[in-house]
DNA sequence: TGACAATAGTCGTTGCAACGAGTATTGTTG
DNA sequence: CAACAATACTCGTTGCAACGACTATTGTCA
């Protein structure tokens, strides 16, 4: 057992203590999918990319995609760049508002994802399983409830 | 509203879903606390440090302080050169066994952790106190669980 | 005790993240 | 319709994070 970062102002900080619980939480699951990624040298951003632009087959606008990832990223033109250079997606300027750059996934992006597809699923299982149905809607609950109030 | 990274392979992955309202949650969240760490130029991380420098006056070695902290950082030498730099903080090489070195927190530090403690937590009680305690309370408890089967 | 392992930390390198300034295209309005 | 604003992205720079390899010190055991 490790951490704490507290002991000094005992306040009776309920509202910081569950802070920590969640970013401690969320470092350590998030390990291990990243191990998971790893076999295919993608990071966590990479592959919510990825996966983003799987649903979307006719394409994104980068905007577009920066909107619907998990953790905002506030310079997507890399990161797509690096996923091209991979070959993994690939961009188009639209000819209606040549402003916009259209990201599509290619086939070999559509293969990483399948190989990762069911380790991933078994890695959430192994790690979220144990929970049960009503105790994983519960926690979903209560972090929606956490995101309420953000101004 | 944003988010969603999924609507492909509509298994119902329950687990999946728990996880990344998750991190969308602690990414959210963390967001405003990095804002208030900004005013002071510190990233979370070297904030973590900080306080738990504060509560070891006596000082600590190295390892012990990458033990504790809540995300792990694989190299803390530098994180620490930066905040002895900057004056937060001190290391000394340790007479008895002379492979450690042991970091202090300065009074400069104390300082600083003093102008950040009571904007930290308005922020927190910002974000979290609607909950109230006894939902904080399920909260807690629910991440633990989520950590218990993490081999 | 002398060789080898274990521990504690440092440093080189690569690549990603964050911030801001800059460019190109389209929309708006007096 | 000309000027200005808004949008959509790109790029330069800084600094941090991750991964390994390396050095120094102590502990162990034949």
């Amino acid at each position: 057992m490790k951490r704490e970062a507290r002991k000094t102002r005992e306040k009776d900080n309920k509202e910081e203590a569950a802070f920590i619980e969640l970013i401690l939480t969320a470092d350590v699951l998030s390990r291990r999918l990243q191990q998971v990624l790893k076999t295919e040298e993608l990071s966590m951003t990479q592959y919510n990319v990825l996966r983003i632009l799987r649903g979307a087959p006719e394409g994104l606008a980068c905007r577009e995609v920066s909107n619907r990832m998990i953790t905002r990223d506030p310079d997507v033109t890399r990161l797509l760049d690096r996923l091209e250079n991979r070959g993994l997606i690939s961009r188009s300027r639209e000819e209606k508002d040549r402003r916009t750059v259209m990201a599509r996934i290619t086939p070999a992006g559509l293969a990483t994802l399948e190989r990762l597809d069911d380790v991933v699923q078994d890695a959430h299982r192994g790690q979220l399983g144990h929970l049960g149905e009503k105790r994983l809607k519960e926690l979903g609950n209560l972090l929606t409830a956490c995101r309420e109030k953000v101004g």
